[in-house]
DNA sequence: GTCTATAAGCGGATAGAC
DNA sequence: GTCTATCCGCTTATAGAC
């Protein structure tokens, strides 16, 4: 993967699409985000992806002409969803309300989507290769609009004062952790966000000692 | 890397060490942290971290015989730095001052040690199959010796009551996420932790946060 | 669209001189 | 201990039949 190569964008549909062919894409996406997911972009490999994605390796080349091609749109597709749950912060909610909403519904990616929150964040350590030019514009965008929301709450007098970036990112930071980490939870508790009570447990701990932290008057 | 030498100890020192040998091995230990950070262990290729050790490929395969031994050696180098801060949080201290100190300790890592963070964490995003057997041993003990700790003070009525795994998440998530999503961090305020006064705040926006989340009367 | 076969090149590891 | 040269397996990607 060259660096030029990297920050180039996603290509354009390569070709028209066709009932079969959009199922497949889709599988083969599906395939390539649990294996990029599990191994990495260069860790991965391309008839593995296939196997997972049930059809021979030519045959998924024939969809996406490179590996790179490939980690680039299931890297799209992911960050779109990772981005979801923040456009749904509402400043117009009461901030514990907004906030504790927006802790379960990102914890709730964490529990459905763990695959593709671990693909962000080894994209991320990896000093976001192919990410970078839409966080720069996209990600920036939205979190800027959410830096206000939370400055006008501070403003208002109904949040403590909290420096918003930081916020944010103890907000992503403590509800990603048991996605991103979950074989270690695994390991230390035997649990993880596919038990119940567990995610709960979990919801519970991170709302109250957040919100506790950030709303006046305890 | 097959599974089931992922899952071997690490080998026996070689051969004797000489004053150079040390040397050299120390100098491949650090290039192949910085290289396997950057890459992770499939995307690191051998003469990268040879030629960032200034020596030859076949040379550094001189003292390390293949690319998993040296792998695995600084992971466990990584893995021992990296449990340092939580054998130093102190069963007798006060509760606020022990996380405060630990929170500073964990954010200080993060500074100084930005990409033994990110291996460790890219390690645990894997499966850690290199290290699952050392985080079922090594570290769980020292986490339950913790936890009893935390439980301590909760029964004195020290401290919030707070699932205390939970909260070792909380402590571990808010911290590692500067070094581990330093790029993110980067793109949308411009800093990261070696600038101090962000490191300052950052310090500051936890400390504050979670110590009013979990002391007793705010 | 899907397959088999193969080209092409990368990269880990070794041989053997010095 | 360090070097140069080389081997060889592995993996991406293509060619071309069906």
């Amino acid at each position: 993967m060259s660096s030029t190569a990297r920050l180039a964008p996603v290509p354009p549909a390569r070709r028209l699409k066709t009932r079969i062919g959009e199922a497949n894409e889709s599988r083969i996406l599906d395939a390539a985000l649990s294996v990029f997911a599990r191994l990495g972009f260069a860790g991965a490999r391309v008839d593995q992806i296939a196997e997972a994605a049930g059809m021979s390796k030519a045959n998924l080349l024939y969809y996406f002409r490179t590996k790179e091609d490939l980690y680039r749109a299931v890297l799209t597709r992911t960050l779109d969803m990772w981005l979801e749950p923040l456009r749904e912060l509402d400043a117009d909610s009461d901030p514990g309300t907004a906030l504790g909403h927006y802790i379960a519904r990102k914890l709730e990616y964490s529990r459905l989507q763990p695959e593709a929150s671990r693909l962000f964040a080894m994209e991320i350590m990896q000093g976001a290769p192919v990410l970078s030019c839409v966080l720069a514009t996209d990600l920036a965008d939205l979190v800027e609009r959410k830096v206000r929301t939370i400055e006008r709450w501070i403003e208002d007098g109904r949040l403590a004062p909290v420096e918003p970036h930081h916020l944010i990112f103890m907000l992503w930071a403590t509800t990603q952790h048991y996605a991103d980490f979950a074989a270690q939870i695994r390991t230390l508790t035997g649990k993880d966000l596919s038990d119940d009570a567990f995610f709960e447990e979990a919801r519970q701990a991170i709302v109250t000692t957040i919100l506790k932290g950030v709303l006046p008057r305890g």
